[in-house]
Formats: structure tokens, sequence, C-alpha cells
DNA sequence: TCAGACATATATCGGAACGATACATAGGAC
DNA sequence: GTCCTATGTATCGTTCCGATATATGTCTGA
């Protein structure tokens, strides 16, 4: 999904402005499984607001910053409701935790623990987190709100289960880092 | 990790040219947690090529276009490692799939039910292609290799159990698009 | 008290990356 | 005989990320 829908998407759930919309992308339910930074959100906003897909409406605000509160319009409810029927883009997932993992034989094996031990205590934070959590307004919410933390819990649980074994086989191996003189 | 730092990556594990490590990130390992596409390799390439930390051979082939081979150097290791030490990025996952489900209210049961399906289809088979693969040379690889293989499991387990019941509250539910109007 | 960190707020800029496309050649399918 | 797939390199337009600039108020702790 491109910023500009997904700008729509937050606005769909109530008016906002550009900076409560990034905020959404932080901690909202969608930070989870999409990203947008402000170098996309306001220039999408200008873009939607220039084709008539939102209305903007300037607040002045004692004390802190004007600010421009956004509004969906019917020909943008219509435009996101279009999107959503597409045929979806695949999944992307770029994980740099597993990418180091990946070459634990050039690592030493206190780092690994230490990132391993960061990324699960990262998971089961979130999942305490997702689980305090009572509003789930709609259905659609509370199923991706289930399969998130169902997703979670189980990265959690098996960097939990093989640590230590893991630590121990990388401590015992003695091939370190590999290269393709080795191999020869 | 940029692109660079990931054609490195593909290198230490062996000599290959653009077209094999876009392969690479295809059908190989990395695929699963890591994307490059060619518009980011190519420039990768001469740029490491240019700093000296690949070398570049042109191999005539018959029938097929000619090859450039690229070889990691003793410099490409080091930035590599180097690279392994530095403080991870968060991981960014995007997912039309979840986003769409997550407005389930605007689409049809019947579309939500492909939707669902055809993702647990993509997961099951997944999983048995894993389970399939049974050279996992590093610790390294085999750690990495059992988290995909852990949380894309719990992705279909969940889809395959809630399925039911998500769409029948989602044809039960009266509200259809819910806009800011229906709250007002 | 006042420096520094943090929150609110909009905006732009350089660089990086995506996705599509171009070009070239060969083999297999229909 | 034409079309699709595979191998192979490369660029181009568009989009997007991450850092930065700018402005202002609050809160916190030496």
């Amino acid at each position: 999904m491109d910023t500009r829908t997904l700008c729509l998407a937050v606005l769909l759930r109530g008016d906002a402005s550009g900076y409560e919309i990034k905020k959404e992308f932080e901690d909202g339910p969608f930070s989870h499984f999409q990203l947008a930074s402000f170098g996309a959100i306001y220039p999408a906003l200008s873009k939607l607001a220039a084709d008539g897909l939102v209305t903007v409406t300037e607040q002045e605000q004692d004390g802190r910053p004007d600010k421009k509160v956004y509004r969906i319009t019917e020909s943008g409810r219509a435009v996101l409701v279009g999107e959503l029927h597409k045929h979806p883009h695949r999944d992307r997932y770029r994980s740099d935790f597993l990418f180091m993992l990946f070459f634990a034989d050039c690592l030493a094996p206190q780092r690994i623990a230490e990132l391993i031990d960061e990324r699960r205590d990262f998971y089961r934070e979130t999942v305490a987190r997702m689980d305090d959590c009572d509003s789930l307004p709609t259905p659609g919410h509370a199923f991706v709100h289930g399969f998130g933390r169902a997703v979670y819990a189980a990265a959690a649980d098996y960097l939990e289960t093989n640590r230590d074994a893991f630590l121990e086989t990388v401590e015992t191996d003695p091939s370190k880092i590999s290269t393709r003189e080795a191999a020869e």
C-alpha cells in the first residue's frame, strides 16, 4: 500500500493531522504491519487534498503550533475501498536481527545472547501490551490483533526454547568465519 | 541492511553474478527476511567493485549472455563483519493482507475467505518446503530456519483456527463501512 | 534558574530502493 | 511460428526513508 492509501485508512477512522497520522504508525494498531515516515506522509496529504480525496481545516492552537486537520471525503472513501479490492502485494519483511543471527559464526557468543534476549523481551512486552488493549471495535481489527499476538508469541517461544542449545552449538563449533577458502 | 551489505553477505557464501544474487533473494534462505531488486543490486555491485570490496571476472558463455562473476575480497569481508556488529535496525514488516483484513467490514465475506485461504495455503506450503530442505550448513542458518518455520506455522494455525468464527462475525455484523458519520 | 530533554507541529532534502522496462539470446510449448 | 520462460546486464521514473530545519511549550533535575 502506498502512503496515500495508508493516510486515507487512518482518516477513515477519524479526522487527524499529519503528526497524528504518524503517531498512528508508531503506536496504533497499524504499527505492526505498516510504516510511514513524515517524508512520505506530508506530500501524500498534499496530493490527497489536491485530488479532493480529503479536506483540510487549519486550526490555531494556543501554546502549540498550528495544526492542519484532514478529513476524508466521499471520493476518498471510494478510492480507499477500491484499493482494498485490488490483489494484495506480497508481504515484505526485513530483519537485521535474523540477518545477523544467520552469520552467528562471525559474532561473539555473548553478543548473540544479547541480541536474542533483547528481542525475546521485546516480543514478550509487545504481547503483554496487546493483551492489555481491550478496545477492538471491528471484527477485522480483532482478527488482525489476534494474528499479530499469535505470531509474536510464537517468535518469543522459539527464542526462549532454542536459545541455550544454539549458544552451545556456536561456542563448540570450531568453524569461525566461513569463507570460500575454508571450503576449498 | 543496505543492498551493498546484502550483496557482500551472499558473496561470502560463494562467488556469484548479479542475476544469481537476485535469485538468492527470490528462493534462497535470505528470501524470508531480506529483499533486493535488480535496480538496487547492480549499482551496489558497481560501488563495491569501485571500493575494492569485491573483484569482477567477466565470463563468456555459449548460448547465454556474458556473465560478470563477483568475488568478495578481504576488505569486503572486514566491512561485512563490521556491519554485523552494528546495532540492528528495527524489523520492518509490511502486509497488505493484514491491512485488508483490518478493514474486513469493507469487503465481501467471500473475498475475505479467499484472502485467508490463499494465505494459509501459502504458509503451509512454505513450511513444507522448509521441512524438505536438509542442508543447514551453519548453526546460524539452522537457528534462523527454525525461527522462520515456527512463525510461519503459527500464522497458518491462527488462520485455520479462527477463520470460520471470523467469517460468521463479519456476516452477522450489521455495520458496513464504518464511517465518522456512523459514530456521530 | 536555567539548560536540556521531550512533546507538538509542518516541511524539505539527499540518497536509497522498488518496479517496470529495455535489450539480447536460447529453449521449449502449443 | 509465435509466445512464454530462463539467463543475463542495466537504467529510469517514482516513491519512500531518515535526517534535518524551524518553531514553541512543558517538565525535570543539577
